[in-house]
DNA sequence: CTTGACTCCGTAGTATGGTCCAGGGTCGAT
DNA sequence: ATCGACCCTGGACCATACTACGGAGTCAAG
């Protein structure tokens, strides 16, 4: 296991050292072992987590529901019908949003679909019916 | 035309007083005639661009980005292609979304499925799905 | 042993999209 | 005239996710 310093896991995950350091803070990033100088040192286990997060990211979970993935990963060994409860729950939360993201797919895309794009941005379809379409309930009561 | 307090196209578009003040300051919505006091007055074509703005951002656009779909709208020059376009790339926006999400999913239902029984948890398929779906090039040129 | 790159810590600033507050002024009804 | 509801401004504050900075110490090559 080669030690690496936070520099060198930064590098290796595509993230700067800050970024390392604000992870560890947020507690998503164990504390790593020390040099006598005070130096973090890493291992590849490290690299690892931070390319997870990387990509969680990605997928547009915020730092505080990675966290509770990394937490899955973790808990493993204390009980595991709980780990399997989360990670369903997880599922279920994930294909949430994957409906949201594509009711608002299709709609969008029905309004491409309207629009022939020929003659002025005024009066483009897409444009009307993000005016029109919308029912927009007031807030009163 | 009825002249409409801030309060009132608020309450009629359905988001607070204090974001519709946002906007205008964001540069999303012009700036109203004031009464001799200094009160704001709106119209009509107020409430639809606030709508506008409500269900763009349902749509997934950022302010910046609606900022600039009305800009359209105003601009005699732009054209239906132009506004076609923009939509045309928040789809493919969402869609790579979707996909990487529904990866996600995969992944953690394997974890769903591996943690069924017994077998130890930890080596965890999370962290090696989305390790190995990811390209993750280093920053190192 | 010097030099430059790297690291430490804490704090502050950035952008996004608001939301709230104080300390005023105004409006409409009674 | 007085009350409550509304509006004004400027600025502070919230969360999220970083990013930058100052002033110090450390490491490794030459």
């Amino acid at each position: 296991m080669n030690a690496l310093s936070i520099g060198q896991v930064a590098k290796q995950a595509g993230v700067g050292v800050e970024t390392v350091r604000y992870y560890e803070r947020r507690g998503l990033l164990e504390e790593p072992d020390r040099k006598a100088s005070g130096y973090r040192q890493y291992d590849d286990q490290a690299v690892a987590i931070l390319r997870f997060i990387r990509r969680a990211k990605e997928l547009g979970f915020t730092l505080k529901e990675i966290k509770g993935l990394l937490a899955l990963r973790l808990d493993s060994s204390a009980s595991r019908s709980d780990v399997r409860a989360l990670a369903k729950t997880k599922v279920a939360d994930i294909e949430e949003r994957i409906a949201d993201l594509q009711r608002m797919r299709d709609a969008l895309q029905l309004l491409v679909q309207k629009c022939k794009g020929h003659g002025r941005a005024s009066g483009c379809p897409i444009l009307v019916a993000l005016q029109d379409s919308s029912p927009c309930e007031d807030k009163s009561t």
